[in-house]
RNA sequence: GGGCGCUUAGCUCAGUUGGUUCAGAGCACUUGGUUUACACCCAAGGGGUCGGGGGUUCGAAUCCCUCAGCGCCCACCA
């Protein structure tokens, strides 16, 4: 079958996908061959393909395309993410726009909306993946609110309260009062805030004395319950076991001592208000303080704010001060700068708040998953990771799991009763009743009597299970499948999500199999702009993932993303990369093209340069195999495909079809046709991995081939022996042809005009490329002189010299400068070389082998040297 | 504030344990080209005192120190 025009890349991937998806070549079952598994990083299930998600799972599709070639039972499950707060703050402002509030929703309500939501958009994204060639087993498509999965997410829950490490606790949380709900630690943005220091003064409660402290945030003297000052600061002894006075609140608060407080900042005297600043609420802790809560949920004041009552809290700032000023109890403004953290959503100002919420121990389930990393079991790619995780593994704090969401897995703990300690947690709620009845002792407890912890579970506490939960390994750790896939190989996910997701599914492996959920983790890079921003919607710097395959197809981005991109570096996005990734596909359809197009004649032989073309070829591929296994196990993908790259497009299509190819419409041999095709079939399966749909096209067009010897699930070429001489040999002759194209250029001498060329060997010299040398140069004739010509034009590959003579006068001028020039060159390398042997510690240091080469080289330049000498004798 | 990493050709990056082929690749650039598979092509070129300085060594892009610039992660000094 013959291919003609131009590739067509929408027509060709359309084929081929659903021709790989009709013949179930992703589903995997197990089987007695190996498996190799990725899971992939779950993306959020309303969300949309970015160019994030493009290269992250370009290189999952690599990577499981190759192991399938390899033999292995390859398996790549896909799904999304429930997304909790992201998805729940969609459908939140979705409502909003159609006038409802959430407010006004019941929590049934508002998850119908959001189920609705989710199936209206949900996998959007998996359907975007398939236009890029993604090779998921589809069949096994997980949703983190799966019922399995959801189930899965109670018995852990459960499983790790029955074991104590899951806990109820008073605790500091980050209050957005605008969306009225708490946020996690990573959706706080810290921003740097020109603000004030504000030095207040306080008077001492019997004392004409007064101290002075400096705050940011004097609008919280309302519930200030303590001044602290450090024991150390000689400047204070003089108040130590004192009291002191609010200004305005005229409260009377103890004068504590702590080390923590800073001597050098500010006044070195600290007010205290542990409802309202973290550190404020450990010390307050600490020293038994009184907890005085001044705001409203909205940040607005409370009663205890006096008559700043229903005021907001930086109208207040703003007033408070005044009246500080009017008291004169406002010692000086000094600006200041400070980190003031903000709601990633609706950018209002975090307050600290003091509320219930649910807590994971984390330092012993920590600890085999840090030994897994530190010991290389589970293995980081680049490693330069390695020590990010440690001091994160090391320095781990308890995990609050809760969140005042409705989208997501309600939490499984059932109140009884109004105490802090009434309550059980069950994976069911008939269970629960159970409990609550033996727990009170009182049997005539009645479901209605149950009532549901309202908060949902952080995101992350479903999918820190993934990798066991899509096999359903923690419902039946038994069943064949998780024994099977499990531990999976490969994880490709970008560092952003080191700790929220890759150290918790390390942390949850260990606790429920006992194993590493992965092998090797490989870190991606962040997708930046030509101007290194971070591609985001918000910026609209991020080119539509699908308009780019539009353009350059899905093969061309795949090329595209990988040209340039080595694990953990972010990756500077050009969509001239895309473009060179649709001109390797053209060249590859091209070349394709050529060889398929060739008549085939049985009667005429092969031509020695064929022959010879397609030994040294042979080994060359095999060089790259070689190449290719190292650049994968070190997971050097970018590297994989250049090698891949230049061997096809320079090794095969520059030099191996030039040196084969018949004259313009003649037929070519049997043999040498029989041997490239071989040859094209290799080389399609190296480059599948990268460009899916192209090798796929050409290795149909090649032959009428059944289902099951499709290129997805062909065999990778065998590594076998590489016949060094040959490409040697091979490296000689391109040199001596490169050196004919220079004097065709110089002398303006076209191609197609052919040129004599003697060669006077100085050393013995191979003539099995002769053949390739005459094609390739357009040579007439080829001899072999015993002695220098004259009146040529010459050019020296190692001792060997070359002459062309050509028609016209010879340049001598010209000939004689350029031959001194090279003479002079050589002659100072020879000298540095002889230096460095003259040198004797480098003679007693160096390693023979370095020594040994200084000698060759040496030879040689001594060896040129003569030859140029000679050569400009002749001349003059 | 603490920790980690980076700085090599105009751009994006390789350079394994210091020593053949160590100063490289791809792209871009310059020049020339109807060499009928491909101008998404072919050929020939130019381009870097490896961030600055110092040290160790026979020998440093590579190891050590120091300075400068950049990036990332962690941490709410009021």
């Amino acid at each position: 079958m013959a291919l003609s025009g131009k590739y067509d890349a929408k027509s060709v991937e359309k084929k081929w996908y659903n021709y790989w998806m009709d013949n179930n070549y992703f589903h995997s079952e197990v089987d007695e061959r190996e498996a190799y598994t990725i899971v992939i990083p779950p993306p959020n299930v309303t969300g949309v393909l970015h160019m994030g998600h493009m290269l992250n799972n370009t290189i999952q599709d690599v990577l499981i395309r190759r192991a399938r070639l390899n033999g292995y039972n390859a398996c790549w499950v896909p799904g999304t993410d429930h997304a909790s707060i992201a998805t729940e703050a969609k459908v939140v402002a979705k409502l909003k726009e159609e006038g409802i509030d959430k407010n006004d929703l019941t929590r049934e309500e508002f998850l119908e909306h959001a189920w609705e939501w989710t199936h209206k958009h949900g996998g959007i994204i998996l359907e975007q993946l398939k236009k890029l060639g993604a090779s998921c087993d589809w069949q096994r498509t997980a949703f983190t609110m799966d019922d399995n999965l959801s189930a899965s997410v109670l018995k852990v829950f459960v499983d790790l309260y029955n074991k104590g490490l899951i806990y109820r606790g008073y605790r500091m949380v980050n209050w957005d009062p605008e969306a009225k709900t708490t946020l996690s630690d990573e959706e706080v943005i810290y921003e740097e805030k020109q603000g004030n220091l504000y030095y207040l003064t306080y008077k001492i409660e019997g004392s004409k004395d007064t101290l002075t402290i400096a705050t940011t945030r004097p609008e919280t003297i309302m519930g200030d319950t303590a001044i602290c000052i450090n024991p150390n600061d000689e400047r204070f002894t003089h108040l130590k076991g004192k009291k002191a006075i609010i200004p305005i609140v005229n409260r009377s608060i103890a004068i504590i001592e702590d080390e923590y407080v800073d001597m050098e900042f500010g006044t070195g005297c600290l007010k205290v208000t542990p409802a309202h600043d973290p550190n404020d609420k450990t010390l307050g802790d600490k020293h038994q303080l009184e907890v005085i809560d001044i705001f409203n949920d909205d940040a607005t004041l409370n009663s205890f704010g006096m008559h700043y009552e229903g005021k907001d809290r930086f109208v207040v700032r703003k007033e408070i001060v005044k009246e500080l000023e009017s008291i004169g109890a406002l010692e000086k403004t000094e600006t200041h700068l400070n980190k003031v953290g903000t709601s990633e959503r609706t950018k209002a100002v975090i307050e600290p708040k003091l509320s219930d919420q649910w807590f994971l121990k984390m330092k012993d389930l920590a600890k085999p998953a840090l030994d897994a990393v530190l010991d290389k079991d589970v293995h980081l790619v680049p490693e330069k990771f390695i020590n990010t995780y440690r001091y994160w593994m090391e320095n781990v704090r308890d995990w609050n799991i809760s969140r005042q969401l409705w989208w997501g897995h309600q939490i499984p703990a059932y109140f009884y009763g109004d105490g802090k300690e009434d309550f059980v947690v069950a994976e069911s709620r008939e269970e629960a009743l159970v409990l609550a009845k033996e727990k009170m002792g009182n049997t005539s407890l009645t479901d209605m009597d149950l009532r549901q912890d309202p908060d949902a579970l952080d995101t992350w506490f479903s999918s820190w299970l993934w990798p066991m939960s899509v096999f359903n390994g923690i419902l039946e750790p038994d069943n064949k499948e998780i024994k099977y896939y499990y531990p999976t190989n490969d994880l490709v996910t970008a560092p952003e999500i080191l700790f929220f997701w890759v150290a918790r599914m390390i942390i949850a492996g260990y606790e429920y199999r006992g194993e590493k959920p992965f092998t090797n983790v490989y870190l991606t890079g962040i997708v930046r702009d030509k101007q290194r921003r971070k591609m985001s919607k918000s910026l609209g710097n991020s080119p539509d993932p699908l308009d780019l395959i539009d353009q350059y197809g899905a093969d061309g981005i795949r090329v595209g993303m990988l040209l340039s991109s080595p694990a953990g570096n972010d990756l500077m996005f050009d969509e001239d990369l895309c473009k060179q990734g649709s001109a390797f596909v053209n060249k590859i359809f091209n070349a394709s093209k050529l060889v398929l197009g060739w008549d085939i004649d049985q009667n005429i032989s092969q031509p020695e340069a064929s022959a010879i073309a397609i030994d040294w070829y042979r080994s060359k591929f095999q060089k790259a195999l070689v190449e290719l296994e190292n650049n994968y196990t070190k997971y050097r993908i970018s590297d994989a495909l250049m090698t891949t790259y230049k061997l096809i497009w320079d090794d095969f299509c520059g030099w191996l079809l030039e040196m084969i190819k018949p004259a313009y419409q003649s037929p070519i041999d049997i043999k040498t046709y029989q041997d490239v095709i071989a040859i094209l079939e290799d080389n399609l399966k190296i480059l599948h991995p990268f460009v899916p749909f192209i090798s796929e096209e050409i290795w149909q067009q090649i032959t009428d081939r059944k289902p099951e010897e499709a290129l997805i699930i062909s065999k990778w070429p065998l590594i076998t022996s590489i016949n060094e001489d040959v490409v040697k040999k091979f490296e000689l002759a391109a040199d001596v042809i490169s050196g004919i194209r220079t004097i065709r250029k110089e002398k303006n001498i076209a191609f197609k005009e052919t040129i004599e060329l003697s060669v006077l060997n100085n050393e013995s010299t191979d003539t099995s490329f002769d053949p390739v040398i005459s094609k390739l140069g357009n040579i007439s004739s080829l001899r072999y002189v015993s002695k220098k010509m004259e009146g040529v034009i010459s050019f020296r590959v190692k001792s060997n010299e070359y002459f062309v003579p050509i028609s016209g006068t010879i340049n001598v001028e010209e000939e004689i400068k350029k031959l001194t020039d090279e003479l002079t060159y050589t002659e100072g390398f020879l000298k540095s070389v002889q230096k460095k042997l003259q040198n004797e510690r480098f003679v007693n240091n160096a390693p023979e082998q370095v020594i040994a080469n200084e000698r060759k080289k040496e030879a040689d330049a001594m060896a040129k040297i003569t030859t140029l000498k000679s050569s400009l004798d002749n001349l003059k």
